[in-house]
DNA sequence: CTCCTAATTAGATAACTTTCTAATTAGGAT
DNA sequence: ATCCTAATTAGAAAGTTATCTAATTAGGAG
């Protein structure tokens, strides 16, 4: 995992809006393609940008591809802006 | 605020670096800049940048000028990952 | 085996970002 | 007033990213 990859994979807007998507569970590319103006090509690049940030995984199924999101990098993006907040926090001890 | 130009701003890790300095406190623009490999015009690009996106706010004090982390936008930004995160955890209800 | 549908890959282009050097602004000290 | 130091702004070059159209891959159905 590679914060330099998650975070320039959060960084467009509509990535975000993938992710978003995915909340309430898995979308065939198709589906997701519905929901922007932008080219079936286009997404497809996203979601190629999203999988290698490992903030998605995909299922194979007949000749759909389903996307789902993985929530285990989201921790970890997390932490990291605990880790920012916290020292903070601790500041007047 | 807006996510558009935070998560932008978080993309590039020298200003997700330069955070990481201010977790402890306040310091001057030429502290931060002794920190990196690159020219002062270039990190005073980065904090610009940081300001934009209010991850950062500076105090002008003689001729130097200080930045600081400014914790309360963390917070909602760690907003947004809890909601993408919380739906998910709420999966089998 | 041919056709249809789902989706991706390739290649091009436009837009945006990062970085540099050089010039500028502005406060303080002599 | 002049000079020094801290920092920013301007403008240009190089690199990266997002988007499109066209072509390709691959599974399933007739």
């Amino acid at each position: 995992m590679s914060f330099e990859i998650s975070f320039k994979a959060l960084s467009d807007p509509a990535r975000r809006e993938i992710l978003q998507l995915l909340k309430n569970g898995r979308m065939s590319a198709g589906k997701i393609s519905q929901h922007f103006a932008m080219t079936a090509a286009t997404v497809s690049y996203h979601l190629k940008v999203l999988k290698k940030a490992d903030l998605i995984w995909e299922e194979k199924e007949k000749n759909f591809i389903y996307y789902d999101l993985n929530t285990s990098i989201l921790e970890e993006i997390m932490a990291w802006f605990e880790d920012l907040k916290e020292n903070r926090t601790n500041e007047k001890r």
